[in-house]
DNA sequence: ACCCAGGGTCATA
DNA sequence: TATGACCATGGG
């Protein structure tokens, strides 16, 4: 991997020019951004918004009301987040361990290490869940690896497409450094990056994230050399 | 009509 | 350990 800390903060600087701060994650609550976490795995944002939606006009946005609540009505209000049942069972599966682990001040006393594990005990939590709720619900230093920053290092030539998930987050905290505010606002920039160049111009064939897209060439409308 | 989305689990070899 | 199938709605 030819990663190196003034590589990433050369990308950052770029993203963060062209597309300012984003004051992430979306939602009000370290408990929303838990559901919204498991809600979004493989799904567009604005899908999980309606869901959560459906689970707030019902009042049932809390651990307690989704451990009690039916499974084929929870999947309901779950409907269009997609993956509906498999997300019901999920999102039950997450709030009794929540609430059998003490819930948030409880959780809050473990180590960072310690807690990680044990989300990634929950069965329907893998690694970018688990770190999307350890970065923006309890604001620990762990960087949120997904689909899109492998595809855009590995277009930049900095790491191989293959890389595994914890060698690429490992090998980016190690060059960052511990710096929650920046792991913050880089996750969320490489996102919004995806969804501007993907809204300006479907499968245009120039943005560095899009799965189908050769690298190397820019549209108008995206910071398209991030290397520089 | 097709492609994609802020993944994860499980069965198989 | 490494692939492949599966989950499903909604927007471009």
């Amino acid at each position: 991997m030819k990663l190196n800390r003034r590589s990433l903060l050369t990308v950052f600087d770029s993203l963060l020019t062209a597309y300012g701060r984003q004051h992430w994650w979306p939602g009000e609550t370290p408990f929303e951004i838990m559901v919204g976490a498991v809600l979004t795995q493989n799904t567009a944002w604005t899908n999980v918004e309606k869901a959560i939606a459906n689970l707030v006009a019902r009042d049932k946005l809390l651990p307690e009301a989704i451990i009690a609540a039916r499974k084929d009505h929870l999947a309901n209000w779950l409907r269009p987040s997609g993956y509906f049942n498999v997300k019901a069972e999920r999102l039950k599966n997450f709030c009794r361990w929540y609430v059998e682990a003490g819930g948030f001040d409880a959780l809050s006393k473990l180590d960072t290490a310690t807690l990680r594990d044990a989300l990634l005990s929950v069965n329907g939590v893998g690694p970018e869940t688990a770190d999307d709720i350890l970065l923006y619900a309890f604001g620990r230093a762990v960087f949120v690896i997904d689909a899109y920053t492998r595809r855009l290092f590995s277009r930049l030539g900095q790491v191989p497409a293959e890389v595994a998930y914890e060698d690429l987050r490992l090998a980016f905290e190690d060059k960052l450094g511990p710096d929650v505010g920046l792991y913050n606002e880089f996750h969320a920039l490489i996102v919004v990056h995806a969804k501007t160049v993907c809204r300006v111009r479907p499968r245009c064939g120039d943005c560095l994230l899009r799965e189908n897209c050769p690298a190397g060439r820019g549209s108008n409308d995206c910071p398209r050399d991030l290397s520089r």
